[in-house]
DNA sequence: TAGGCTGTTATTGGATCCAATAATCTCCCT
DNA sequence: AGGGAGATTATTGGATCCAATAACAGCCTA
């Protein structure tokens, strides 16, 4: 095979071993550097990678049930091609999810400690605008804040089967979003940005004055606007960036 | 550790071995021979099941990913405690899933052979009650057209992601009505059938008449009065229904 | 010449072996 | 006697080996 963007195998330092070629294997994909139908074969992947089969075999069983890879029989795994809808159905899948979280929060209240994590969020998301335009840094900064408000969200729901389904679900339109991000570099679109943590503060609100229809229809709309802006999403999977802790 | 009920070692006969080991296991589970918080060591259950320790830790992990069961550090793994609000909130996701697999549908409008598949499918769930009593066939019949139904909702939505958000988490209720039917043998529970099956009609007519929001709103109804009759599910999971063919 | 059958080869899946690691137990020190 | 540190042991994770199997090509036959 001698795949050449192979340089990755370099980065494997720190952390478990095995967990790198998991977190290789998916940005490889995303980048393109295994294309979607291009056979991945586990020994010369292993080669390749510096590492044993076996942490290859892992790592193609645990894509196949993101459904980032399929297997072709005997004849070892391929890339699935993302096509568009792909990306629609698992936006509009996190949507749902999401909006039922936002729901159940509706319906229960916040606690006082959840009313504080949530405005310090929020302001935190406020902060990044304040001055009217973005830097490099900043987009990083709203990443971080994007995804605790999502989190949060989650989390604080109180039914762990969101978060379950949504750490399978969320790998692919990730990838695809990393994959557009490397053609073009991203714009600071900042009314795009700007408009989500908008639709963060009305999901918020609909929380707040515990209004549960409202509440998950914000956070479905924010869903399906991020359809647009998609690109924005330049990290890879939550558990990238969660690994640190 | 020398458990009891491992005679279904035996059972590993037909198809692969290796998927012997994953149903197996969630059978034990689900059954309370492998009860929560008690450890699950790979080497002892794989001489236990009569194979290597490489299938007990595939299936492990796949079990942890459908959180089933949880890893104790370097201690192995062990069920984890499924509470009421754990099958609650499982059922609460998968209305979700299949609310936007159903409100889909209803947006598109049903093609012709989808339309005919559909009235087989209802016409067979009709015939199950057409006599008024129900007899232990009759039980398996309900299942299988019921399974039949909610394939057909997901399958035809065109939205792969929800297929796959749901075979991860339908593993646990799934489990825990396992677990409810084998200490209290099932009653023919005609009405609440019956009810299943009248709400299968209501969200029939939704999609037909292209109603996004009764479609949706519907289903969800449905799932949740699924609670009431957690006990119905008699059969362990999707995958241990269709692996024949 | 086309189709099917068979032998070969490549590749995955299972078994076994070894290393790294974490938990536990014991002993010593305070 | 209690706590902490170290050694020991049990257990997972990775590597390697072997078997089963499916794909492929070549040949033979109709």
């Amino acid at each position: 095979m001698e795949n050449e963007g192979l340089s990755l195998s370099q980065e494997r330092r720190r952390l478990k071993p095995g967990r790198h070629v998991i977190i290789s294997l998916r940005r490889m994909i995303a980048e393109g550097t295994l294309r979607p139908g291009e056979r991945i074969a586990e020994i010369a992947t292993a080669e390749a990678l510096g590492v044993s089969r076996m942490p290859v075999r892992t790592a193609l069983r645990a894509l196949e049930a993101e459904g980032l890879v399929e297997k072709l029989g005997a004849r070892g795994y391929a890339p699935r091609a993302i096509s568009a809808t792909d990306v629609t159905g698992a936006i509009e899948v996190r949507g749902v999810l999401e909006g039922l979280a936002a729901r159940r929060l509706a319906a229960r209240g916040l606690t006082v400690a959840e009313e504080a994590r949530f405005a310090q969020c929020l302001a935190e998301g406020a902060a990044i605008f304040a001055k009217g335009t973005l830097d490099r840094g900043d987009l990083d900064r709203f990443h971080d804040y994007n995804l605790a408000f999502h989190t949060l969200i989650v989390e604080a729901s109180g039914n762990p089967s969101i978060g379950r389904a949504l750490s399978r679900n969320d790998s692919l339109p990730f990838a695809s979003a990393t994959a557009l991000t490397l053609e073009q570099e991203p714009p600071t679109e900042f009314a795009h940005l700007q408009a989500a943590h908008e639709q963060h503060v009305a999901v918020l609100a609909a929380i707040r004055r515990m209004d549960p229809e409202a509440a998950e229809r914000a956070m479905r709309e924010h869903a399906l606007a991020a359809l647009g802006s998609e690109r924005l999403f330049r990290r890879f999977s939550r558990e990238e960036i969660t690994v640190s802790p």
